[in-house]
DNA sequence: CTAACTGCAAATTCTTTGCATTAGT
DNA sequence: ACTAATGCAAAGAATTTGCAGTTAG
């Protein structure tokens, strides 16, 4: 089922506010704030307000059709889940010094099984019904580390 | 050396707020927001303005004395980091309905090793110096679950 | 038709800043 | 003494909410 079948099973409407910020999300190569997203509406569509923007976002991510993250800046990023994306599961790595974030999705020899296998035994453990997770690496990138080198 | 020597390394000063502060955290077991470590001082020290542990906090995660988290609400959480941690590294388990976090240090078998090899790995790749990693796994808890049965 | 959705402006919430005062070293 | 650190009040920034008008089904 597609994210517009999402919307419409639970009694919601689809709306031309709705159809396109998940466009710009779908197309989108980076991770997006709420203020990004109502940027790139506004050019071509003046009309749908941010607060439209924040609601669309908060409806998406409770319905599970949007990730919410957050990178240390303080604003939130959104991105759609695995089930609706167009890119594969990915881990991030960040930047710690100038922000930027590699998506990598090409994992190394042994990392996707053994979170799989962690899954497993945490689920097990604990209990609990995991449902996702989120790996990141921060450190320094190579562009960054050039820069302090000259210093 | 220890998190006082980290302060006066680099030429800040020990002052009463930052060692209350430290002590809060240390001996904290959940993740503690600027709010919750202010109020918690309150009681003892009135004196402590909300304005000091917002800096505190900042300059000690800026000097990696402490690592800052966000969990979904929209408060900074902060926890001491491994170097000056009584508690072991460990990765979290997200409850996303109720909120409640599981700290867990007893990592599965490969579970680490797993982790450092793809640090390698990654570091290699993109030329990047990693310094940390953020894993965490998010689900539904048993008491949730139980209460979504009762429904 | 009618309830969900929207936009605007105002309100909230968390966090940061300006400035005069206090206190480590 | 010198300057970092502090507390207060005020400012700032991201997000949320109240409400009256609009629109999908």
């Amino acid at each position: 089922m597609g994210w517009r079948g999402a919307i419409k099973g639970c009694g919601r409407r689809m709306t031309v506010p709705r159809e396109i910020i998940i466009s710009v999300l779908s197309d989108a190569t980076e991770h997006l704030s709420a203020e990004d997203i109502y940027f790139r509406i506004h050019e071509t569509n003046p009309a749908i307000g941010l607060t439209t923007v924040y609601r669309t976002l908060e409806l998406l991510t409770q319905m599970r059709v949007l990730n919410k993250f957050d990178f240390g800046d303080k604003r939130s990023r959104y991105e759609l889940t695995d089930q609706y994306s167009k890119k594969k599961h990915h881990h991030h790595l960040v930047c710690t010094q100038c922000g930027r974030i590699i998506d990598y999705s090409d994992f190394a020899e042994g990392e996707a099984c053994s979170i799989a296998c962690t899954e497993k035994e945490l689920s097990e453990k604990f209990n609990f019904s995991i449902t996702s997770h989120y790996l990141s690496f921060y450190g320094i990138c190579p562009d960054c580390k050039e820069k302090n080198h000259e210093k």
